[in-house]
Formats: C-alpha cells, sequence, structure tokens
DNA sequence: TATGCCGGGGA
DNA sequence: TCCCCGGCATA
C-alpha cells in the first residue's frame, strides 16, 4: 500500500534521526512530492497545521463564486419582477446545489460516515486515517481524525511486528478484516492475540460410520446425517434414542498449526480419522465385544494425525442411562479417542496394566537375577507370577 | 524413581 | 527362537 506513497512512508518516520533526510521528506511536504498523493496529504495537513484547507476553500471560493454570480445576473438583467422571482428561485436552486455539493465534499462532513460505511481503501485516503501513521518499520497504522490535531501522536503501544500480519492482508482480505475503526483499535492494539485464540479452535463433528467420516459443523446436523443416512430413520430427534450420539466424535481443529483444517478433514478421506471398524461389527443386539478393541484402535491410531486436532471426550459420557446397551461401544470409543490423543506410538497396543503382584525382579532382586523366570530376565511379562 | 513389560533387533 | 534392551506406562 505504500507504492505509490513512498515518500510518506518514509515521511512518517518519526523518532528516527534522519527525519527529513532519508528521502528528503519531512511530513507536511508530501503533497508537493507525489502527485498521486496529493489528495491524501492535503487532508493529512488540513487539521494539523491548517495550511491547505482546500476543500474548505473549494467550499468558500464555490459560495463566493455564487454569490459573484448572483451579483452580476441581478444587476446586469434588467428584468420584468416575475422574470426576476424566477431567476431567485433558479438560483435558489443553484445555491442550493451548490451548498449540497460543497458539503458533500467538505471532509468534516464526510468523515463520519467513513468511518461506518467505508472500506479501509476509502477510509485513510479520503481523510478518515492518515499516512503519517505508517511507522517506520513499515505497517501501517491509523488514527482517527481526532487525533490528527495532534502531531505528536504516538504510534500504538502495540509493536509493528505483531500487528503486520494481521492487518496488512486486510487491506485486500477477507470482508471479517473490514472492522470498523473502534473495534480495530481495540482489537489491534489492545488485546489482538485473545481474540485470535477465540476464534483459534473450530469445532467439528465427524460421523465414525465406517467409510463415511462426513463432517459437520454442528452436532444436530451431523446427528440428522447420522439418523437418516447410516440408521435408517426418516423421523426427526424426537423419535431418536441418542443412539447417533455414538457414531460420531465432536473434534477440534486448530487452525493455528493446520494450514486448512477442513481440507484435511475432506468428508472422503478415510486416513484421517478412520470410522472404527467395530461399528460394522455389532453384534446382532447392538452391542460391542471387547473383542473388537484390538481392530478398533489399531487403524485408528496408525492414521490419526493426532498433532493437528483434539479430539474431545465429553460427549462421550452424555449418553443417557438409556443407552447402557451401548455402553460396551461407549467404553470402547472413549479408548479410541484416548488413543487419538496419544502419540501415535502408543496407540493400537493395549498395553496390559502393571501387575500388582510380587515378581521376579521384587522377589529375588536384581543382584539374583539368575533366579528370575526367563520372561522376567528376558523384561517380558512375568510367567512366574502371573497376576 | 522403580517397576512391569511391549516392541524390536541381533545372534 | 533365544536373548537382550530401549523406551513407555504406571505405581
Amino acid at each position: 500500500m505504500c507504492f505509490s506513497l513512498q515518500s510518506t512512508c518514509n515521511g512518517g518516520q518519526r523518532d528516527g534521526p534522519t527525519q527529513g533526510q532519508n528521502g528528503g521528506v519531512q511530513r507536511g511536504e508530501a503533497p508537493s512530492l507525489s502527485p498521486e498523493s496529493t489528495e491524501e496529504p492535503r487532508v493529512l495537513e488540513h487539521k494539523r497545521t491548517g495550511r491547505a484547507l482546500e476543500p474548505e476553500k473549494d467550499h468558500t471560493r464555490s459560495v463566493s463564486l455564487l454569490e459573484q454570480k448572483r451579483k452580476v445576473v441581478s444587476s446586469s438583467i434588467d428584468v420584468p419582477q416575475a422574470r426576476k422571482s424566477e431567476e431567485e428561485v433558479d438560483m435558489d436552486k443553484v445555491t442550493a446545489a451548490m451548498v449540497l455539493t460543497s458539503l458533500s465534499t467538505s471532509p468534516l462532513v464526510r468523515s463520519p460516515p467513513v468511518k461506518v460505511s467505508e472500506g479501509l481503501n476509502g477510509s485513510w485516503k479520503d481523510g478518515g486515517f492518515t499516512p503519517s501513521s505508517y511507522s517506520s518499520s513499515g505497517y501501517w497504522s491509523w488514527s482517527a481524525p481526532s487525533d490528527q490535531s495532534n502531531p505528536s501522536t504516538p504510534s500504538p503501544p502495540l509493536s509493528a511486528d505483531s500487528f503486520k500480519p494481521f492487518r496488512m492482508p486486510s487491506l485486500s482480505g477477507p470482508p471479517d478484516d473490514n472492522i470498523d475503526e473502534h473495534d480495530g483499535n481495540s482489537l489491534l492494539f489492545d488485546e489482538p492475540i485473545p481474540r485470535k485464540r477465540k476464534n483459534s479452535m473450530k469445532v467439528m463433528f465427524k460421523c465414525l460410520w465406517k467409510n463415511c467420516g462426513k463432517v459437520l459443523s454442528t452436532a444436530a446436523g451431523i446427528q440428522r446425517h447420522i439418523r437418516t443416512v447410516h440408521l435408517g430413520r426418516n423421523c426427526d430427534s424426537e423419535c431418536s434414542d441418542g443412539e447417533e450420539d455414538f457414531y460420531y466424535t465432536e473434534i477440534k481443529l486448530n487452525t493455528d498449526s493446520v494450514a486448512d483444517g477442513l481440507s484435511s478433514l475432506s468428508p472422503v478421506s478415510p486416513s484421517v480419522l478412520s470410522p472404527p471398524l467395530g461399528l460394522d461389527q455389532r453384534q446382532p443386539d447392538g452391542t460391542n465385544g471387547a473383542k473388537n478393541e484390538n481392530s478398533t484402535t489399531t487403524p485408528l491410531s496408525r492414521s490419526a494425525p493426532s498433532a493437528l486436532y483434539l479430539v474431545h471426550t465429553d460427549h462421550a459420557y452424555q449418553a443417557s442411562p438409556t443407552h447402557s446397551r451401548t455402553q460396551g461401544f461407549g467404553e470402547q470409543r472413549s479408548q479410541t479417542i484416548a488413543v487419538l490423543s496419544s502419540p501415535p506410538r502408543a496407540a493400537g497396543s493395549l498395553r496390559k496394566s502393571r501387575g500388582e503382584g510380587k515378581k521376579c525382579r521384587k522377589v529375588y532382586g536384581m543382584e539374583n537375577r539368575d533366579m528370575w523366570c526367563t520372561a522376567c530376565r528376558w523384561k517380558k511379562a512375568c510367567q512366574r507370577f502371573v497376576d
């Protein structure tokens, strides 16, 4: 954005020792250096120095010309009274038009609407913000017109480094960067980080049905999907027993670390979060045996990029007691989810819990290692003192 | 930190 | 297959 305002950008260096030498630009002299930037510095100087009140001059000049016209007309034309009043009516119209025109071009009038409705490009350019606040480190900032009366208004305290990556794209960026001035100030200069963090996690709901993996943004949507597509129920959620709760999972996408979270979670991508195979291996009565644990967890854990997203486990236990018949699966899924949150190495292995009983090591001690069972010597599961 | 033991590698 | 060990999970 500094391309056509290079001189102005340099001139914006307030504290640098080379101010006025870097490019030979002093603030306030920018208008004479770049033909393309004549309007912005003019507005810039408008309040600060009072030297260049071009819009108001124009306004005054217009009114003066109008007055002269009126005088000329009224004096040079000797018309009948009726004709004269008609002339006056015309002149009144012209006057009104001129006044309106002048008012509409006056920056004092235009500024407030600029703050609300205009985009950033028009804002600073037309007087809403000044290019003089372009910092020496090369980042745009701005100040409200009311601040322009103080030439020494310091730059915002926020370091420009943290501000640049977010601010610059906004000039041509998405609409949500089109923030109003106050919001922008608070966002950019006060606490931008919490705001960003707030938006950095995106909660999605992923269907766990085999070969589906559909991802929806709402729980209701995924429930409806499961109910209608997989469970074959065409009724509303009223007739649901909540079984669909077990066929989707809630995932949190960290949009900070995932460049394009949804692209990696394409509904047709089975590599990200494979639906639990155990789902289709449900026993006829709808329950799942623990024997499905291995077949369920292994493919999930091996393929899940657990570093990229977190699996929210809360609703895994939100099932009402009426879901007790699927509790086995609930437990299985909770284990699956835990696996997803773990490093890939630990996944897939259902490491049996550490035995409580004394093992050869404890019984015989390290000094009597030759008395250990073979398994213990080999650091395998003890065969002598089996739990 | 100590212990149990899985997974993997070398012989 | 035997043997050993790195490394992880758990108490």
